[in-house]
DNA sequence: TCTGGGGTCCTAGGACCC
DNA sequence: TCTGGGGTCCTAGGACCC
């Protein structure tokens, strides 16, 4: 059997924690740049805030049920998560992290029926007492089914925080209480679709020929079908490192205006990619550098930036990574009155570091670079992030995102630690 | 005025080969 | 007038996920 933990309402969850008063007040959580709602505790779902919704259409409504809303404090959820993610090792042999707040545990050859409901519903406690963390686990054959499982372990009460579908009866109760939208792997355009040919239920879709299914949705939507009847056939191994690494960011208010400004946030944006190549052991063959004007903005210029360069040498360096993002920039850069809203840096083309191709017209000093690389990872490591840097990364940081909602680093910064005070 | 960020997988179509 | 058949590789863009 395999499991999903899954969990509830997550970044709302993890401000929960350290604010316990917040237990009976609705919570949002915004995203970058406080510009959308991207977490909802229940009261704020039931207040029909959506997922996704700008937040200067809600601000109203937040203000008036008393929401306390919250900017994203990613330092804090990654934490939590980790946390959550080492306690749920624990209780299985093998463990896949799906994302921030979801893994699949393989729970084969352990316990069946009753028993292994009873030592799940164990590991919902367990990881509550632990980390203060509410979870969700759904128990099925296959991962889109434990999904499925997943979500009426959330929806009713009864359950305890855990659902399992193990039988062919409890699986067509499941799939036609399952709308077709709901199913993991079938998205806007795919529900649409199916709905034309009157499939509204998961149940409906299985039900269809597997040549039915393949040819309206091809070999993923044919792949949903077989796991939702039972047959296991979607493997999250583990990747053994990403195969593209992005870093980008919205600019906030109206977006940047000045090629300095700009060219500061894709030099900033190239060195985490660096950062982020090093620590999973990988160089990249190419680098790709975008940015672009506001799509919501009807009265403005518009414009789109998006260049690819190959590097001759896979590489992994910081200044060498900064200095092909700011120079295709500049290239690229049109002297025109646009208002840049987002820009990003996305390497791809990426291969472990111990077996590089090297060539013969190669200029750099590859085993040097590495070796200071090495050094300025070190420093930073203690001194703190970009305690070293490259020049053009510069401290002006018009760029920086607005975040007017943040809480504190609880578990990752001493100076935020909480204090208890005992009172007689 | 204000609208997130980071990924993976698949397909169609072009370029190229013999 | 009439212009093959079979294959690989790469890329951009779409769909999907959280």
């Amino acid at each position: 059997m395999i499991v999903l933990a899954d969990c509830n309402n997550f970044f709302c969850s993890c401000e929960r924690v350290f604010q316990p008063q917040l237990r009976t007040i609705p919570v949002v959580v915004l995203s970058n740049n406080d510009g959308c709602v991207i977490a909802r505790s229940n009261e704020s779902k039931a207040l029909g805030i959506k997922m996704g919704q700008p937040f200067y259409q809600v601000k109203d409504l937040l203000e008036k049920y008393r929401v306390a809303v919250f900017s994203s404090n990613y330092t804090l959820y990654g934490d939590m998560s980790r946390r959550v993610m080492s306690l749920l090792s624990t209780y299985a042999p093998k463990i896949d992290i799906y994302s921030i707040d979801e893994a699949f545990l393989d729970f084969a050859g352990m316990y069946v029926g009753e028993e292994l409901c009873a030592y799940a519903r164990n590991m919902v406690k367990e990881v509550s007492k632990g980390t203060g963390i509410p979870i969700s686990l759904g128990i099925a054959s296959t991962k889109t089914l434990a999904k499925a499982a997943s979500k009426f372990a959330k929806k009713y009460k009864a359950y305890n925080g855990v659902c399992m579908i193990d039988n062919d009866e409890k699986r067509e109760k499941a799939l036609k209480l399952l709308d077709i939208f709901d199913v993991w792997g079938i998205g806007r355009q795919a529900s649409k679709k199916l709905q034309y040919y009157g499939v509204r239920t998961a149940w409906d879709f299985t039900q269809k020929t597997q040549s039915w299914v393949r040819n309206i949705l091809t070999i993923t939507g044919e792949r949903t079908w077989r796991e939702l009847r039972g047959e296991s056939c979607i493997e999250t191994e583990e990747l053994p490192h990403k195969k593209s690494i992005c870093t980008s960011r919205s600019f906030p208010d109206s977006g940047l205006k000045e090629l300095a400004d700009v060219e500061e946030a894709v030099a900033n944006f190239a060195a985490e990619c660096s950062r982020k190549l090093r620590q999973q052991h990988t160089v990249c063959q190419s680098i790709t550098i975008f940015a672009y004007t506001s799509r919501f903005r009807t009265d403005v210029a518009q414009d789109y930036i998006h260049q690819t360069i190959t590097f001759p040498v896979a590489t992994n360096n910081t200044q060498e990574l900064v200095s092909v993002a700011v120079q295709t920039l500049r290239r690229e850069w049109k002297r025109g009155e646009y208002l840049y809203k987002k820009a990003g840096v996305i390497v791809w083309n990426i291969s472990p570091d111990d077996a590089i191709q090297g060539s013969l017209f190669d200029t750099i000093d590859r085993t040097k670079q590495t070796a200071l690389s090495r050094a300025i990872d070190e420093i930073n490591k203690k001194n703190g992030h970009n305690t070293i840097r490259v020049a053009v990364q510069g401290y002006n940081k018009n760029w920086h995102l607005k975040s007017e909602h943040i809480s504190k680093q609880y578990t990752t910064n001493l100076n935020h630690i909480i204090e208890v005070v005992v009172k007689e």
